[in-house]
DNA sequence: CCCGGCTCTTCGCAAATGACAAGAAATAAA
DNA sequence: TTTATTTCTTGTCATTTGCGAAGAGCCGGG
């Protein structure tokens, strides 16, 4: 267990230096999630800032009709936690649960907050971090006014055919906006061509 | 012209003391945007972070069969800045344009980045700037795959009703993801009730 | 190994929405 | 004011999608 893959993952967006990379790796703590299991449950408030090095997380909410819908995937080296229930420290409205066997590190919001107050290098991290977030979050709003269902399936296999490999069509259709009946049916289509 | 407003702002999330706040809002400067001016344009880097005062703002983007397509509304006492060219300093590829006479305040990049570094506070506003947008955006996303468009009218219908003051039908229509004569049959609909 | 439950596909039908076009209403320009 | 332009509504028709139900396929627990 080495935290290798950590330390790459700070430096990748230029605004660490190895040396603080290491530095902030060393507060992170190992956890794994069999699959399955939760990372974060709605209603509790998260408190882990989670580096998924390895594995398959899948998050959803309930809607008033009770319905599983699937706001996002999230395969390896990515942070994963719910920003408004662990900043605003309220109760998530999401889930977070492992498709498959996950290992990664994390911190809690206080080893956080250290880290930003001694760390200048971290704090930009962690904005960019959000930053990314609500550019993928538009890009995907975006999508779902302006092009089709076909047309988000067909995107969603070119750029991220790992989360055909780990999700349930359903869990697709519902974070592509559709019914599971509709998507096989759009499947079955774009089979032909 | 006083910083009254802007200063309450700053203090409203609780997280800025009245005295940093006037120590925050000094640094910011005066801004007007004319109807149909424009407080940012697609292909430029977004260099103010714009406290709007009061006014109207509609950002939008182009698909890619050229249509406009509206990426959210501004009403007075937010921060109006495109957050993705802003931080990353790349081009911009959404418009921002005043629907009515604005007044406002910014700062640009580099003062930002002054007061993140010199004021502890201001990093935690602003990152709670960053954490509500996300959130707001989430909310909107899900309720574009759980409600119909109808359920999506009445919503912002109620709680924001002064969009619809400065807004134009077609304008709303893009926003909630339907068409101009689909927004018009709901509103016939709508109506009878 | 077999049973039960879950997932995925398929069907028929109903409802929602979009595309196109025409006309009315509102707004801006001359 | 008059004219031109844009916006909004309405109508018809085609397409997409949802809903409910049924059946096939897959997987895990006993």
């Amino acid at each position: 267990m080495s935290h290798q893959k950590l330390i790459q993952f700070l430096q990748s967006t230029n605004l660490v230096s190895l040396k603080t990379a290491e530095e902030i790796a060393n507060v992170f703590t190992a956890k794994e999630i069999n699959r399955n299991g939760f990372l974060l449950k709605e209603g509790r408030v998260c408190n882990e800032y989670f580096f998924l090095e390895k594995g398959f997380i899948r998050s959803f909410a309930y809607d008033t009709d009770g319905n599983d819908v699937t706001t996002n995937f999230y395969s390896g080296n990515q942070v994963v936690f719910e920003s408004s229930s662990f900043f605003n420290r309220t109760l998530s409205k999401e889930n977070f649960q492992a498709t498959v066997d996950c290992s990664g590190w994390y911190i809690t919001y206080e080893q956080l907050n250290n880290l930003f107050h001694s760390l200048y290098e971290f704090r930009d991290f962690g904005r960019s971090i959000l930053v990314k977030l609500l550019a993928s979050l538009k890009t995907r709003t975006l999508s779902m006014i302006t092009e089709t269902a076909e047309q988000r399936y067909e995107a969603l296999l070119k750029t991220n055919p790992e989360i055909f490999r780990y999700a349930a069509l359903k869990h697709i259709a519902s974070y592509l906006g559709i019914t599971d009946t509709s998507l096989s049916r759009i499947r079955k289509e774009y089979s032909k061509k």
